[in-house]
DNA sequence: GCTTTACCTAAGGTTAGGTTGAGGTTTTAG
DNA sequence: CTAAAACCTCAACCTAACCTTAGGTAAAGC
């Protein structure tokens, strides 16, 4: 019986994987401390790699480029399986999530980009009752350029 | 003749312009300093605002959410005439000239959205033949999956 | 008139996502 | 064997976009 996962596998230091994977050392140290990647060390305490760490170094990046911010590939990273190195489809799956992510976003930039105009057109784009100026996305009730900047309360009381 | 600029304009104390545009008046202070508004004193060296810094503010954080900064903002909104209060067609203008940048930003994603899937598939995701992962979105020239994880210098030669 | 609320400035703190530097150890090349 | 290159940790620093606190003044309510 063949054991693949402990296949003698070639470890990669900290210089090696900053250089193919184009990010400083620093930042490998830093994505370390915030649980992104992992490392082992030699008998003089210098990192090891394996060698799909540069895989999710791309997704990290990848994920990045997206708007998303560390925090939340750091959750969807340790989702993957820490017994075994991910699979395509474990990847493949990551991919999914986040372009559900990726659409909402631009879902919710074309809307703010398709109000923009209108809104400040209309001169509603002052207050409260904009969409474009809501923090919740509230559907605009009441878009009509005359009664702007109005009901002050409400909305900072949750903050005091 | 009638002069409508000089027409006894009621001023805002930082207070009022806090609640009624929903912004803290730290935030105000800050934008202060960063030249996005303006304010006068009174005799008590207090602010005071006039009216249309209720707009602005509100321009403000609509180009916050499009995810413009303060200073692409501070440059945008410093175009505006200094010398009359901004009509509707200065601020639809600034608004097609965000729309534009929106839509930049728009197209971006889409592309980065449609590539995550294809290229997390196909597995060159890992290094810099891929656009996704690539800064400047430079051509992808092989995508073969076989091909992962070289080049190392080049861009980091850039760097140092 | 007095008290409370609002306001002022200046400096320092916060979070994200790192980079830079000091001081010391380990590895590698000749 | 020695020197240079790579690595280690820890602390400080960086930008953006604000917030908080301290110490003090101004304005408003009764």
């Amino acid at each position: 019986m063949t054991t693949p996962t402990t296949r003698d596998e070639p470890r990669l230091s900290v210089g090696q994987v900053a250089k193919r994977a184009d990010v400083a050392v620093s930042a490998l140290h830093f994505y370390e401390t915030k649980g992104l990647i992992r490392s082992w060390r030699n008998a003089g305490n210098q990192r090891r790699y394996k060698k799909d760490v540069l895989r999710r170094i791309a997704v990290i990046k990848a994920a990045q480029k997206m708007g998303i911010s560390l925090l939340e590939i750091q959750e969807t990273l340790s989702k993957l399986p820490e017994s075994r190195t991910p699979t395509k489809e474990d990847w493949a799956s990551m991919s999914r999530f986040w372009q559900a992510k990726l659409d909402e976003k631009i879902a919710y930039m074309t809307r703010v980009r398709d109000m923009v105009d209108g809104c400040i057109g209309c001169g509603c784009l002052s207050m409260k009752s904009c969409p474009i100026y809501n923090p919740d996305d509230i559907v605009a009730k009441e878009c009509n350029g005359a009664v702007i900047l109005d009901q002050p309360e409400r909305a900072r009381a949750a903050k005091n």
